[in-house]
DNA sequence: CAATAAATCACCCGAAAGTATGAGTGCTCT
DNA sequence: AGAGCACTCATACTTTCGGGTGATTTATTG
């Protein structure tokens, strides 16, 4: 499953190449029996490989993906386009520059999900008192004074999604 | 020189397809003696027509933007991606539904930005009350009980960005 | 082994945020 | 003209946050 994904561009390629070829062929094999006329024939494969190409970048570029809304006190699925830059890479050299340790990451991935400091407490089983102090090491190392601030600059800077 | 890095990957595709026809076409005069005059003009304006298909739809669908980053004590600019998702559009009907209004969407959108209560309120030249009875009905209408979460829910239901 | 860094916890205190409730003003729409 | 709504402000009270300070334990590293 995961070498799929991890090849899905490729093999997509490779997938439209051998596509591409048998269009070709299958073009060529109607113009021996039936002779239209070369413009046509040029003109036909022009627009088809126009289209397939169009086709090609926008489905490796634009992935699409199933979500869950509520319409009309109704819950639809509908497709949405995600960006492939939607998938979230970490900016780790920027966690590096920040001196964020690995428990302090995890604390500033669950304030940016709006937990209390006691609900974070809760989450990672240790006590309030050390929530806050993590939190006061977050803002000194964001160079900020509120949580909401520190979740804002985190964003920007790709330390979390 | 910033097209060529910027469709690096298309180009790079686009070549390996011109190398493989360039095989094949290479394999099948080695086999049979014929005339392969039209399948390669065939094969040419395919081939054209293709990049340009992909040309077009990285054009539409991925402009790329600079940056400027401190690297190694040094300011670079450096290229990235910026899907056009990024340009960020409002959910009017998301909006509609929850009800909230004009004023309270501006409080809303300060208070993503990390303002406190007292900031948004000289932002916005009123009393800090106002900001606090603005948050209360944002609260409720966002069905949160803390900024963050309000942040955090307004986003994903792309009421801001 | 000593030094450093990370993670843990505690206590205090003031500031900010959030809750509950009530109320006045101005605009719109029927 | 009255109902409804958005916006405004206030008071009182509770909870949470954030700053300051100090302390222990456990790894890691020079």
């Amino acid at each position: 499953m995961a070498t799929w994904k991890k090849y899905k561009t490729q093999i997509l390629y490779a997938f439209s190449l051998a596509l591409l070829f048998l269009l070709l062929k299958l073009a060529e094999y109607r113009l021996l029996i039936v002779d239209h006329s070369l413009e046509i024939y040029a003109g036909s494969i022009a627009l088809l490989f126009l289209l397939l190409g169009i086709w090609i970048a926008g489905k490796i570029v634009k992935p699409k993906e199933k979500i869950s809304i509520v319409e009309k006190e109704r819950i639809v699925e509908k497709e949405i386009y995600v960006t492939s830059a939607t998938t979230f890479v970490r900016n780790e050299k920027a966690l590096k520059d920040s001196e964020i340790s690995a428990r302090e990451l995890e604390v500033l991935e669950l304030v940016a999900k709006g937990l209390s400091n006691q609900e974070i407490a809760a989450a990672l089983f240790v006590s309030i008192n050390t929530i806050k102090t993590h939190m006061t090491n977050l803002f000194v190392k964001l160079d900020v004074t509120r949580r909401t601030q520190a979740v804002e600059k985190a964003k920007t800077l790709f330390i979390i999604p």
